[in-house]
DNA sequence: CACAATACCTGCTAGC
DNA sequence: TGCTAGCAGGTATTGT
């Protein structure tokens, strides 16, 4: 499910809890969820660690270990479609989809929650990390960010520009639902070729990534105290999940095609 | 290399 | 009511 602006709202909501406590105890309750080398082992290193700051790149969140005497890692984890970090009072109250549990002192604990486990979490070394982010595009609400980067990213891609949005090694952290959103925004047919748009486009574009992804942040944010709820009340869809319904700005019936597998969903009258 | 198709999982719902 | 096909906000892997 979450995209970019509702894994920071994941980070933003846990970080004031897990930001300096200490595990306890970890336990992995599901062998897939731990990606790479075994789950006993990583319980095994997570248990007695500090965690200390609590990031996100992209889609990824990274919660950092203090190491000492060994070097500090990170657990990353990736929510894939399903997944959500919540805190829980009490370690032993949690949902089946549990799939990682972080026990913290007094039985408050972290849990990583994710019915379809198709989530991930995994330990990494410093240079894991470094490779990750460096694999991964700007953040689009970031100043290295500039319509001239974007553009420079875009020319070197044939891909339809919607294809173009969803690669995270080019611009980080945009999924199915702002990419259908950030081109109604633009007036922009998703199935353009990328490097077939015109100047004027890419700016427009390129603003409306940033708009979209900036109010995407603040809706997500503002609607974290209740818990298991993506955003999705608060930001106003004008094209993703509305095939059929007639387009708020002009009136034509939304489109849903497939693209790279998955759905995408415009405006025939406004996007060209 | 760039790109497309498929695999990975489970749960929900629209339609019969 | 009960079944099933189709779909779900992501990405690693495999194939062309």
């Amino acid at each position: 499910m979450p995209e970019m602006p509702e894994v920071e709202a994941v980070c933003r909501r846990i970080r004031p809890e897990v930001a300096g406590s200490i595990i306890r105890r970890a336990r992995l309750l599901r062998p897939g969820t731990a990606a790479g080398p075994g789950a006993r082992e990583m319980e095994a290193w997570l248990e007695g660690r500090r965690i200390g700051r609590v990031l996100r790149r992209g889609k990824n969140i990274l919660l950092y270990l203090a190491g000492r005497p060994e070097p500090w890692r990170a657990l990353h984890v990736h929510l894939r479609m399903t997944g959500n970090l919540e805190m829980a009072p009490d370690a032993r109250m949690h949902a089946a989809a549990a799939r990682m549990i972080l026990e913290f002192d007094g039985r408050r604990a972290l849990v990583f929650h994710d019915p379809r486990a198709l989530g991930r979490v995994r330990l990494m070394t410093a240079d894991q990390v470094r490779e990750l982010s460096a694999a991964i595009g700007p953040e689009p609400l970031s100043p290295a960010f500039t319509a001239g980067r974007m553009t420079e990213a875009a020319r070197r891609c044939r891909k339809a520009v919607k294809l173009f949005l969803l690669d995270q090694t080019r611009i980080a952290g945009i999924g199915n639902i702002y990419a259908a959103e950030i081109l109604f925004a633009a007036g922009i047919h998703p199935g353009r070729r990328a490097n077939r748009l015109s100047a004027a486009r890419m700016e427009a574009l390129h603003g409306a990534i940033r708009r979209t992804m900036a109010e995407a942040v603040r809706t997500a944010g503002a609607e974290y105290g209740e818990p298991g709820r993506w955003g999705e009340a608060e930001f106003a869809l004008r094209v993703y999940g509305r095939e059929g319904e007639p387009c708020g700005r002009c009136g034509a019936r939304v489109k849903r095609v497939r693209q790279g597998g998955r759905s995408t969903y415009y405006c025939p009258g406004c996007q060209r």
